[in-house]
Parts: structure tokens; C-alpha cells; sequence
DNA sequence: AATGAATGAGGCTTCATTCAT
DNA sequence: TATGAATGAAGCCTCATTCAT
């Protein structure tokens, strides 16, 4: 096996510790598995990363990283109604991509990070909070909208992507998830709509 | 040695394995665990479940129980707004009460049924879903609704249940998870309040 | 299940036994299996024969039996060489029946028998040895044989028997192991003939 | 810790194997006891031969090495009886050197073989029966006799082997079975002065 | 007398990790 | 530096057997 510097292998293995997640699950994701499909010796995994769960960690970061990116590619600079329904299209599309394995990975890592020390979870959720904040707040310049109301809308939108996303890894089923996506942006506009009237 | 009759072994067995899932997740769900947790030897896992996945099937008949137990016991017999609202509000204080093992163990099982031939998921799923159904239904009864908008309905309900749920297993935070419940169903009864206008 | 008497459950073990190990191996034999073969509960293999040794050795007890009819089944009462080629003809035949679970079963058990305490493959072997020699001495009355030829007589057959059938065994090739009970018969021939001339 | 390269470990897992099998039987011979006969840990077991089955596929393939070489060290490049007997000579002294676990390992594994999907045993025989029909033919090159005269020495040089394994695993009286190989090749030679008359 | 229930011991295998080079 | 080799701990499961009724 031809020799890889470790900062190209880190890359390639935090790549591949991402694909089987997300196609085996958390637990089926055995560090052999993750070597392989990284093309690289199974101790190249621990000269890199020496234990498992920091190669999980980078896993986070590359989650968070990827998560920011989609947020900032759907900001559409609009007003807040606007822009906060272009986010959350764009999740949901994002999602239903199908080589998406960052969304069910992250999913899949959900239950797993919250039994870790660092809960790298709430890091994750914490960070990607921060940047849909920062989205809205910058939308609502002008608007007469309280912060609160903005942390309101980041958590009825998170609410319901993930909610979209349950149902979506549950079935499987992408027509139903596509026409699922429609309802769950009406929900949110209805709320919108209350909440500002 | 104590001669229990098997049913209440495996009985003790499933509950032993609710346990040991919310607190340790899926793939932390050792049979050695399990078996201590109901004060069994280890072979009796294996005499009262052949299989591993047995006994995890029998877990999820238990949780469709549970879960229809829980929404006959929130349906308020009311007009269709009313009865809605009362099964969502069911499902969010049933996922907040402390001991609801039953709660995360079922989203702990999510992924990983996912990944079981028989998807056992989809099982618990569809029996949720068939006795929302058929409660709205009733509720509707004299009212002007077509089938298509109850299963709307059906579709909100769940995935802001499942929403909120991911988000309570994500910070564990109680307090917050009790005021993003209200915001839940201002979010529902605003979606209501359009729809059904 | 039906309660059934000890005596007729030893008879159904037994033969339960013969047919698991032919079928399944004597490491297959496992006390599961033979008793469900048998129809009786698994306690009750216990509670006929106390271990599975015991069982064992009444499945010896029945070769030997089987053995014993046989070769008398087979003695023609004629001359010596008539009644030698006779019984490894008989022999060779019954090892060739198809249903024939009594010889798979006994040369399966061979080498299992010979790690046991008591070595009951030698008295299986001692047991038919016995009555060849004894079918075989009054075949020879009248003619001019010593004991030791017909010890010698006895060796070959089994010798002939044995080799034949690791051959069947191992291909399972009816119709080649037809051709080779031929030759082995010829064999058998040509070396009476040199001996006894 | 020992830093043995591979190759050397598999080697001596397979001896262990072999002997182990000798010494308590195809279902005696556990991964535990084998590890521990070849002084390694029962992981390097699983690192060398990812399976059992594999490891006893390895097995099998050093039993047809060494019957290959117990044949060719017994060509005494003669004429057809001459050579024909030494090997079956060759053979009948190997079975009964002491030390000769290769001879009851082989014996030991023939029926477990035949339970197996790609029955080894038949290639072990297969195996041993070309080299003895490759010796034969060079040892018949001048002589006027058929292909089918040669495969029938060869299958009655098994058979005759074979029967006299059986007889001596089974006393394990050393005295006895020296006697007997003496009528084993007094046997033979019969047939083949009948056969090449 | 006969059997459902129960179990300690041990089966094979895989895991994350460390060692020696 | 990078990696083949090695391993203790733990995974699930099955065995022959015994207990309690």
C-alpha cells in the first residue's frame, strides 16, 4: 500500500468514516470498515486519529463546517420571511439529496454524541444555530423583530427539518418526502405568518 | 433457580432491554447487559429469545403498544382542532416525563430498525399513525374534512413530535425542552387555524 | 406433548440418535436435536438415559445388534469360501442401501468411540468379529482349516469392508462404489483362492 | 509481542490444528485448544485464518503435501508389482510410525470433510490418488496394461489402506496391526498375481 | 413419572487498540 | 513515518445438564 502523508489520510478517513455511517449505521461504522473504505491500513487509523472517538470528533467538525456551508448557500438576502423559508427549503432539499450522506450521518450520530463526555451534539446544533441566527438577524435589520423571536424561528425551523428528516430515514420514500417537504414549509409559513402579523 | 414462568421472564427481559436502549444506546445494548439488568443469566436471554433480534422485535411490539396506549388515553372525545391539539400535547408531555424510557428507546430504535430486513420501524410507524388516524377521523366526524387533510394532519403531528424529540434528546435540558413544547403547539394550532379556515 | 412411557421414549431416542448422527455427525448430534427428532422433550432424553454418553452407548448397543442380523441374514451355510464371500457381499450391499443409517452412524461413531472410557467401538467390532468367526468355523467344519486362517479370514473382510466404505463415504458415488464392491470381491477371491490352495 | 512474521505463525497454527485433531477429534479440536497448542493468543488465531473453516481448509492442504511426499519417498521406481507394493508399504509403515498424527488427523477429518460445502476430502483424495496413478503409469511405461488396470490398483491400494486404518485406530494395538499389514500386502499381492496373470 | 424452565461453561468471532519495526 | 502483526476484552450464541414442579 503506497505510502500517504497523514494529513491526506486524516482527510480520507474522516471522508469515509462519514460514508459508513451513514450507510451502516453508528455501530456498524468498526474502525477495519472505515480503514478499508479509506483505502488505507487499519493502524494508518490510529497513527492518525489515535483513538476512535477523535476521529469522530473530526467527523463533527466536518459536519458542522458542511452544515454552515448550506446555510450560507441558501441565504438569499431577503427579508426575514423570506430568507427564513429559503433556509429551510434548502435543508430540506439538502436532505433529500441522494448522495447526501452528511445528513444521515449526522442523524445517525445524534444519539451517539450525546452518550460522549464533550457532547459534541450541542456543538453541532450550537454552532449551526449560531449561523441561521446570524442569517435572520441580518434579514431583520430594519424589521421590528425582537432576538427572541429570532431564536424562535431558528428552533421551529430546526424542529421541523428534523422532524422532516425522522419520517424521510423511517421511509425511505422520496416522492412521499418531496410532497412531505411541501406541508412542512406550509406549516412553517402559517406560523410565520401568525407570529408577525 | 426461582421457577418464574417464561411469559414474566420475558416480560422482565423486554423491559430489561427498554432500559438498557435509552440509557446506552442501540448498539450499547449488549445481551450481557440486558440479561443483568433483569437479574437473568446470560443463557436465559437465550432460552426465552433464540435471538438477539428477537428480542429486540418483541421491544418494538411493546413500544406500539405503549404508543397507542398513550394516544387513546389523550384523546379528549372533542371537535377535530381540540382533539388534535390534545394528542400532540400528549406526546410532548409523554416524551418529557422523566421515566419515559419508552420514549427514547424508540428513538433510539429508529436507525437502527432501519437497517433490520423486516423494518420493524415502519411497523411502529404505521400502527402510530393508523390510530391518529382513526381518533381524527372520529373527531371530524360531522365536520366538512376530506381524508387526505386528517392525514395531513397525522403527517404535523408526528414530525413536530419528532422535531421536538431530537432536540430534547440533543440538550437534555428540561426547562428549554418545556418552552420549545409551547412554541410547538402555537406552531401546530397556527398551521390548524389556516388550513382548516 | 403427550406423555409417553420411559421405555418406548428409549426405543424413539435411540433410533432418533442413530439417524441424527448418520444425518448430522456425531458433533451434530447434539441432545437438542435428537430429542426433537425423537418427538420428546429435551428433559426427557435426560431423564431416560442420564447423560448422553449413556444414550450413546445404547446406540452401540443396537449397531452391534444390527450388525449381528446382519451377518447372519447373510450366511448361506455352504462351503467356506461360498459363505466368506457371501457375508462381504451382504456387507458391502447393506452398506450401499440407501436408508442403511446404521452404517454411516456406526463409522461415524468410530473415531468418536475411541476417546470414550469404555472404547465401545471395540466391542462392536469384537461382537461382529465373534460371529463371523462363528458362522465362518462351521462353514469350515468339515475342511481342513485352522483357527488362525479363519482370524485371518475374518481380518480381511472387515479390512475390505472398512476400506470400501471410507470410499462411499467420502464421494458418495453410488454407482462408482456399485463397480468397486466388484473389485473388492475379486480382491477378496483372489486372496482366498492362494491362501486356502 | 514476539514480532513472528505470519507466514511462520500460520504454520504453526496448522501443526497445532493437526495434532489437536489427532488427539481429541474434529469437534474436540476448538479454536481455544488450537491457540493454545500453538502458544498464541486466540485473536492471532482469527488474525491469521479469518475462519475456522479456513484454517481447517489449510489443514487439509498440508495433508495432501505430506500424503504427496509419503507416496513419492515410497516410489522405488521398479516394475508395476514391485512398485505398487512398496507404496502400499510405504504407506501402511507411515500409518504406523508413532508419531504419525498426519495419518489419524487425515482419518479424523474425512467425515466432518464431507459435511462441508466444498468437500476437501474428495481433493485430498483426488490429490493422493493422481500421484499414485502418475507413479504407477511410469512404473508400467514398458508393460502391456491398461489406464483402468492402473485405477483399479490404485482404488484397491486405498481400499486396503483405508480398511487397515480403521482396524488399527480402533485397537490401537501396535503389535496387532504390524501382523496385520502383513496380510494386508499378503492380500494385494494376491490380487495383482491374479490380475497381471 | 415426566417435563417446562433455567443455567454455567464454553463455542466462534470481532472489536478497538498497541506493539515492533 | 507508516504499517503489518498481534492481542485482551467483549460480542452473540449453543451445549449438556439440572432443577422444580
Amino acid at each position: 500500500m503506497a505510502r500517504v502523508p497523514a494529513a491526506e489520510r486524516r482527510n480520507d478517513l474522516v471522508n469515509a468514516a462519514i460514508q459508513v455511517i451513514a450507510s451502516h449505521g453508528v455501530d456498524g461504522a468498526t474502525t477495519r470498515r472505515i480503514a478499508e473504505r479509506a483505502n488505507a491500513p487499519l493502524a494508518t487509523l490510529h497513527y492518525c486519529f489515535q483513538t476512535k472517538e477523535l476521529l469522530f470528533a473530526a467527523v463533527f467538525e466536518r459536519l458542522t463546517e458542511r452544515y454552515r456551508e448550506v446555510l450560507i448557500e441558501n441565504d438569499v438576502h431577503g427579508d426575514l420571511v423570506t430568507t427564513a423559508r429559503a433556509i429551510l427549503r434548502g435543508l430540506l432539499n439538502w436532505y433529500l439529496e441522494s448522495d447526501s450522506e452528511f445528513a444521515s450521518a449526522s442523524f445517525e450520530l445524534i444519539s451517539w454524541a450525546q452518550r460522549q463526555e464533550e457532547h459534541p451534539a450541542v456543538t453541532v446544533y450550537n454552532e449551526a444555530f449560531n449561523v441561521v441566527r446570524s442569517i435572520l438577524a441580518r434579514a431583520a435589520a430594519g424589521q421590528d423583530v425582537t432576538p427572541g423571536t429570532i431564536d424562535q424561528i431558528g428552533y421551529v425551523l430546526s424542529t421541523l427539518t428534523d422532524g422532516f428528516v425522522v419520517n424521510w430515514l423511517t421511509y425511505a420514500d422520496r416522492a412521499r418526502a418531496a410532497e412531505q417537504a411541501e406541508i412542512v414549509v406550509e406549516v412553517f409559513d402559517a406560523w410565520l405568518a401568525a407570529k408577525l402579523a
